[in-house]
DNA sequence: CAAACACGTAAGTCATCACTTACGGTAAGT
DNA sequence: ACTTACCGTAAGTGATGACTTACGTGTTTG
């Protein structure tokens, strides 16, 4: 459920960025929306969206909120994904198999 | 640059069934059409994204086209999250430190 | 050669979404 | 207490994109 989510998430240009910047270190949401060509507002809700998607976490310290990567939006993603390679190899079994009837 | 294609291409509900259908069997489009409520054309519309993130694959088979997986799309997704496994580890150490400094 | 099939593309419509400004609420500083 | 800083949310707007019908192209069949 969550990893649709996660790739909607993941599918938008700038909120990528934000994600990004989360990724290689915690940070506040006003320093966030300095490495990001938008408002501080549209940066927020952002981070909303990664939030539902369990791709970053929150912990207000005073009156800043510190943003965090959450590695369970991704793993959600990876186990999604895992499963087309087992379809690959499916696939090119059959394909050996064919070719191998003669 | 094909992982961001990538990443749009799943996000959206009936192309990812599209995609998911063609994973689990190379299929035509006329076939494909059917187990998604679109029309025929809008699941064209769909594999040419698929095609264009290199998620999909085409071989002209008569009057038919035949699409099928393609990994280097899915590939280019995991390189990529992969990275951010390491950002986890590092951000992981750091706290680690952190905690160790008394 | 004509008819039918499988498909891609063009054009237009409608909804979703990313973004803005404006506002309210909480925490720290003076 | 009053001001300043940090942040989330509401409301409105513009653009992107998913979908439809209509049409054109290439391939098989009678």
């Amino acid at each position: 459920m969550t990893y649709q989510n996660a790739l909607i998430a993941l599918a938008d240009p700038t909120r990528r960025s934000v994600f990004e910047a989360v990724a290689q270190q915690p940070s506040s949401v006003a320093s966030l929306a300095k490495s990001v060509p938008v408002s501080r507002p549209a940066v927020s809700q952002h981070l909303k969206v990664l939030q539902d998607a369990q791709l970053v976490s929150v912990t207000t310290a005073g009156r800043q909120r510190i943003y965090s990567l959450n590695t369970a939006g991704l793993e959600a993603i990876r186990t999604y994904l895992n499963q087309f390679w087992d379809d690959a190899l499916g696939a090119y079994a059959a394909e050996v198999h064919r070719q191998t009837q003669t």
